[in-house]
DNA sequence: GCAAGGTC
């Protein structure tokens, strides 16, 4: 019998437990361990129709077509675990987590207690995956759980000296807040049943409509962007500016829109004579400051793969091969939440930062700030930034075997850590006015020394200012008219939806790339990705238009719901309170998407034609005339059944039929309908409609 | 067939 049982989240970390507590098994603060690992959440909440005990319950919580069945009554659910089938989309395998659980359940037969040394995530997830575990073993001993601000030997061995007992999980904030969390993720799933429904019930032919608190946001979004695109009218404006002989601007800060309409003027005439009004001016004010500016944070997931998108890699191959090199510890933990490194991470890293430098050929003489600086440290950080493992290899060639974009991610990953061992940006910063009408103003940087610019530039990749190159300012400057336009709509990327999503924290740098992975790859793709650039396919069209002014949709949804996390994380707040908001966000979102169906035919009609003509073969037609004397024309067969003459005959009466139909799934089942004019993609035209879900 | 969060 051993004191504990040391439960880590996955492989890598047991294996730094068993480096720094000396061996998978063994003795540490005077009690004998052994270590076991899970990876990731191994229980999974069971399907609706799973969690329910009558038979009414199970019809309900199975319909996608019946909208009296929602919104869900949570209290209806057992919320009953299984475990998870985790689908490897690199061995392209699915796996069902029964055996590790199994195997975790045997160890903990031998042990007189659980430590529970999962991630110590800020969202809780460590924990709520760590009950999950110790929930389906039926464990009730006691419970033990360790905190550590990284996973070196230091920092794990300071862990362990101060572990806590935990044995109530029901009295645990980080455990109750993520577990609500993960209800109210589930319940939303009803959105998706809704919008899939609603989209068929307008005539469109598409398998799932997924809808989400990240899903959503993104897709609308990026709509709404494609939307402000679409209605951009260029409209130039006129504005007085002066020149110098070399070419400097001057000009006026026009930060508010009463400023800009009294600058600038619609047509060239009023602007040539508001220039007329200027004459010119000598240059006055003329300043030249020294500034200097440290590296900027380092690179998070999202960030890297917005990076690399520019260079035609595409989030999915960027996650797998990322991975492969993580594996192989080329590279630190792909999913972390830090964006800064404790200072035992740095230490960890320092001495092989030459050999860093060899590899991706940047000159050794830039790294001298040996020490790190404050706006990169953080003091408790479980993964740390994405950086360079302490595993360097032997040049960038070796590499390739990861995956496509392996050097890529090298590269850009080791440069921009190598970075915050270069010495600030220095330049000058010069700035003049003139004497005359001293609002206008001029100013511009001259780099002075690159340094940490020299290895990783993190300036924005926006269209630069020209500036001549002639550094001389004034003596003079003369009035000109410039011409410009209202600024077009920037277009949606990779880069732009990272930088949405971080400005309302929604998901973490891995969570964010890993959404857009999902919304770009796959036969049901909501996204068309090209060279970081994105458009929506049409089920994501179909899919944004849906969610247009719901709440899902919006990104404050997620907001409210950390806000509210937060709260249960205190014990402030009864973790029901936070679920039963995920049942107003249905009550409020389903009539609404229901609604924006009936938009749809005015969106997504045009450009879908090309798509499916290909696809969708004509089918033999029925001709005749309806009750009302008008000649339709409709197809003869349907759910793979042929209509009888007798059918036929009913049908053009008006009447109701039924008969044997079966489901694209092989399922056999009655269909019950009539003939009914519908609109399909747009068009409109008649058809046998079934009265799903009535 | 569904979410988002872990993991590989």
């Amino acid at each position: 019998m051993i004191d504990m049982l040391i439960l880590a989240e996955k492989s890598s970390a047991a294996k730094h437990m068993a480096k720094a507590f000396g061996g998978m098994t063994g003795s540490v603060v005077g009690k004998t361990y052994k270590i076991v690992h899970a990876h990731g959440h191994l229980m999974e909440f069971k399907d609706p129709e799973k969690m329910v005990t009558t038979e009414a319950d199970k019809q309900r919580y199975s319909s996608w077509t019946d909208m009296q069945t929602m919104p869900w009554n949570q209290d209806d659910f057992s919320w009953a675990k299984t475990y998870a089938k985790a689908y490897n989309a690199y061995t392209k395998k699915s796996k069902s987590t029964r055996a590790d659980v199994t195997a975790i359940k045997a160890e903990a037969a031998n042990a007189k207690a659980i430590l529970m040394a999962t991630d110590n995530d800020p969202s809780g997830e460590g924990d709520l995956l760590g009950w999950e575990i110790i929930n389906a073993i039926k464990w009730h001993g006691p419970v033990y759980r360790i905190r550590f601000a990284d996973e070196t030997p230091k920092s794990l061995n300071q862990a362990i000296r101060q572990m806590v007992e935990i044995t109530d999980q029901f009295k645990q904030g980080e455990y109750l807040k993520s577990d609500a969390r993960s209800k109210w993720d589930f319940l939303s799933m009803q959105l998706t049943r809704i919008s899939t429904y609603a989209a068929r019930q307008a005539g469109y032919r598409v398998k799932v409509i997924n809808q989400g608190r990240l899903k959503s946001v993104i897709v609308l979004k990026i709509w709404q962007q494609q939307q402000l695109i679409d209605n951009y009218v260029k409209t130039p404006y006129f504005e007085t500016k002066f020149k110098d002989p070399a070419g400097h601007i001057f000009a006026r800060e026009l930060k508010t829109e009463a400023q800009k309409q009294a600058a600038r003027f619609a047509d060239e005439k009023s602007g040539q004579a508001d220039v007329a009004r200027y004459t010119k001016s000598s240059v006055t004010n003329l300043k030249r400051v020294h500034k200097t500016q440290a590296p900027g944070a380092l690179l998070d997931l999202a960030k890297l793969g917005s990076l690399l998108a520019r260079q035609g890699f595409n989030p999915k191959e960027v996650l797998a091969t990322y991975q492969k090199m993580y594996e192989a510890e080329i590279v630190s933990y792909p999913r972390t939440e830090d964006r800064k490194i404790t200072q035992e991470q740095y230490n960890e890293l320092l001495p092989v930062a030459d050999r860093i430098a060899a590899v991706i050929g940047v000159d050794p003489q830039l790294l001298t700030h040996r020490t790190l600086r404050s706006k990169h440290r953080a003091s408790s950080a479980a993964h740390g930034a994405n950086r360079p493992g302490v595993k360097v290899p032997q040049s960038l060639a070796e590499l390739a075997k990861y995956g496509p974009s392996a050097q890529a991610i090298y590269k850009t990953l080791a440069a921009n850590y190598l970075a915050i061992l270069g010495e600030d940006y220095e330049f000058d910063r010069i700035t003049a006015e003139l004497q005359l009408y001293p609002a206008f103003k001029t100013g511009f940087n001259v780099p002075v020394k690159l340094n940490y610019k020299a290895i990783f530039d993190d300036a924005e990749k926006g269209v630069p200012e020209s500036q001549p190159a002639n550094q001389t300012v004034g003596p003079e400057a003369i009035p000109f008219m410039y011409q410009g336009a209202n600024p077009k709509p920037t277009r949606p990327s990779a880069d732009w939806i990272g930088k949405f999503l971080e400005k309302h924290n929604i998901g973490t740098g891995a969570t964010r790339l890993s959404v857009q992975a999902q919304l770009t790859s796959g036969k049901n793709a909501f996204i068309n990705e090209k060279r970081g650039f994105y458009t929506l396919t049409q089920p994501g069209t179909i899919a944004a238009i849906l969610v247009r002014e719901t709440w899902i949709g919006s990104p404050q949804i997620t907001k409210q719901l950390f806000d509210h996390m937060d709260a249960v994380g205190q014990l402030d707040e009864a973790p029901a309170v936070v679920v039963n908001s995920a049942t107003k966000v249905i009550a409020h979102d389903l009539p609404l998407i229901l609604r924006n169906s009936q938009e749809l035919a005015q969106f997504v009609g045009q450009q879908s034609k090309v798509r499916t003509t290909k696809k969708y073969k004509t089918k033999p037609k029925t001709q005749g005339h309806y009750r009302d004397g008008q000649t339709v024309e409709f197809n003869s067969t349907w759910g793979g059944h042929k209509f009888s003459a007798e059918e036929i005959r009913k049908l053009l009466q008006g009447d109701t039929i039924s008969f044997n139909a079966t489901s694209k799934y092989g399922k056999a089942y009655t269909a019950t309908g009539a003939l009914k004019q519908q609109t399909f993609k747009g068009k409109n035209f008649w058809g046998f409609k079934a009265d799903f879900g009535k």
